[in-house]
RNA sequence: GUGGUAAUAGCUCAGUUGGUUAGAGCACCGGAUUGUGAUUCCGGGGGUCGCCGGUUCAAGUCCGGUUUACCACCCCA
């Protein structure tokens, strides 16, 4: 027998039902915030995902190649897409762009929990706009859609990191400009390994230059711990560069009124633990975690300024997040928030008697015309199956064709969860069912 | 890509020191019930015991390999 193929899921009627609350949700929200939907293909060609992470990224990809010898990849996230699509057009858009996408994204990795091969993602970005007003709306739809599904901020948090503050951190420790990348690579694991192994990673990142790096890795630590953003420049050894470090806590300050002005203030704890892996975040980057459980991460992004110009389209500063559904789904499922799309149908049409069945399909057909979800029995059968059918589906009432209520021209409707019966004229079951 | 654990019905699982025709609950289908469901009772279908090989008179059970899943690494856009 076929298997799907490892890592990919298939979703039967319960799951689509699931995944689609879930997505109705994302999209609710992102339009309350003002965003538009776009859609990028599925299919596209290896360059656009290798130019913005390089070639190793190739292990990660789907790719193959073409029967016209393209090399393609599926896609693993959808930003290049996006900054292909808005970059195109980049002089002629109207700003700020504010889109959203909702799409599955595809990366060739051993899967575990919480991490399949496909996995679908809720992405919002706001490009064309530098100030952080942006970069507060962004992170105020992140917090609002986890909020909107039910989560409360003891069941998730947002860690605000800055890339910025550390790239000034890291050039006043003295390490060179082309290795602040590595440097910070080795931050980015730095909750994951033990600070020996922190400080041979940062070692091996700062190879030939001539730093204590046992004493560069005890600085770094220190930083990383710090959760008050008063403290922050304290962490900066002396003087010079005072002035661009406290304008740096400014900006600090004000997004962070901002976000409490928002009114989701109380979910963002300041956090330099989070600087997220890829090269290309120039600012502010987040994530957001549950606070329950494993405490995976359900959400992450942050500020791109650089990347639509490097992909080669005119310069455009650009902020934005990635939610993946898998994480977000098991999180409801764990403090039993889990819902789905209600899919039951308004009225069961039940025949008694096969004579009646032109005259039943009429009406199931009327009420259709008019908006209303009907099912009805395929095949002749007894009542009480019809009822035990109408019941599992979930019917609200049951509208019963018999022949002694059709000679008076009228039907039987029992609204299935009071138990109640009425009759309705035939020409007035839609009304009688909007009661 | 590396390591650990597991795999029996659609689902959750039981299956004794290797021993007749591999079971239960749930789900599904039918009947009791020819005008009434969300609770009853009865019956039915459904299995290459993941796959390949080995040991044995005999393998769901023991051994080797393999695939897949889960967990931990690697990585995480």
């Amino acid at each position: 027998m076929f298997k799907t193929l490892p890592g990919f899921r298939e979703f039967y009627p319960e799951d689509c039902a699931k995944r689609d609350h879930l997505f109705a949700q994302w999209r609710i929200c992102a339009r309350r915030f003002g965003f538009s939907e776009f859609d990028p293909p599925v299919l596209e060609q290896l360059e656009l995902f290798t130019e913005k992470s390089g070639e190793e990224i190739k292990s990660q990809l789907f790719e193959f190649t073409d029967k016209g010898g393209r090399a393609v990849s599926l896609r693993p996230e959808m930003t290049p897409s996006l900054a292909r699509m808005v970059g195109a057009k980049a002089n002629a858009i109207r700003r700020p762009v504010k889109w959203f996408c909702i799409g599955e994204n595809y990366r060739y990795e051993r899967q575990q929990k919480g991490r399949l091969r496909a996995f679908y993602q809720l992405n919002a970005d706001i490009l064309g706009e530098e100030s952080l007003a942006a970069d507060a709306e962004i992170i105020a739809l992140l917090i609002d859609t986890l909020r909107t599904l039910g989560l409360t901020k003891d069941e998730f948090k947002l860690r605000l990191g800055d890339r910025t503050l550390w790239v000034l951190f890291l050039q006043n420790a003295g390490i060179p400009e082309d290795r602040i990348m590595n440097a910070l690579g080795a931050v980015d694991k730095i909750e994951r390994v033990r600070p020996e192994a922190f400080t041979g990673m940062l070692a091996d990142a700062l190879q030939g230059i001539d730093l204590d790096t046992a004493l560069l890795a005890e600085k770094i630590r220190a930083f990383v711990a710090i959760k008050d953003i008063d403290d922050m420049p304290k962490a900066f050894q002396n003087g010079s560069d005072a002035e661009k470090v406290s304008a740096r806590i400014g900006q600090w300050k004000e997004l962070l009124k901002t976000l409490s002005d928002m009114g989701v203030g109380e979910f963002v704890s300041p956090d330099l633990g989070i600087v997220r892996g890829l090269a290309y975040y120039t600012g502010f980057v987040f994530e957001a975690f549950q606070t329950v459980g494993t405490g995976r991460a359900l959400a992450g992004g942050g500020r791109y300024d650089s990347l639509v110009k490097k992909l080669g389209y005119p310069d455009m500063a650009a902020v934005g997040f990635g939610m993946g559904d898998v994480t977000v789904a098991d999180l409801l499922d764990l403090v039993g928030k889990s819902r789905s799309m209600d899919l039951s149908p308004d009225a069961f049409v039940a025949i008694t008697s096969e004579t009646l069945r032109a005259d039943a399909l009429k009406t199931v057909f009327e009420l259709r015309r008019k908006g209303l979800c009907v099912d009805y029995p395929l095949k002749q059968s007894q009542l009480g199956k019809q009822f035990k059918y109408a019941d599992s589906v979930g019917a609200r009432s049951v509208i019963i064709f018999a022949e002694d209520e059709f000679e008076r021209g009228r039907v039987k409707i029992k609204t299935l969860s009071t138990g109640e019966e009425a009759e309705a004229e035939l020409g007035a079951i839609f009304d009688a069912l909007k009661k």
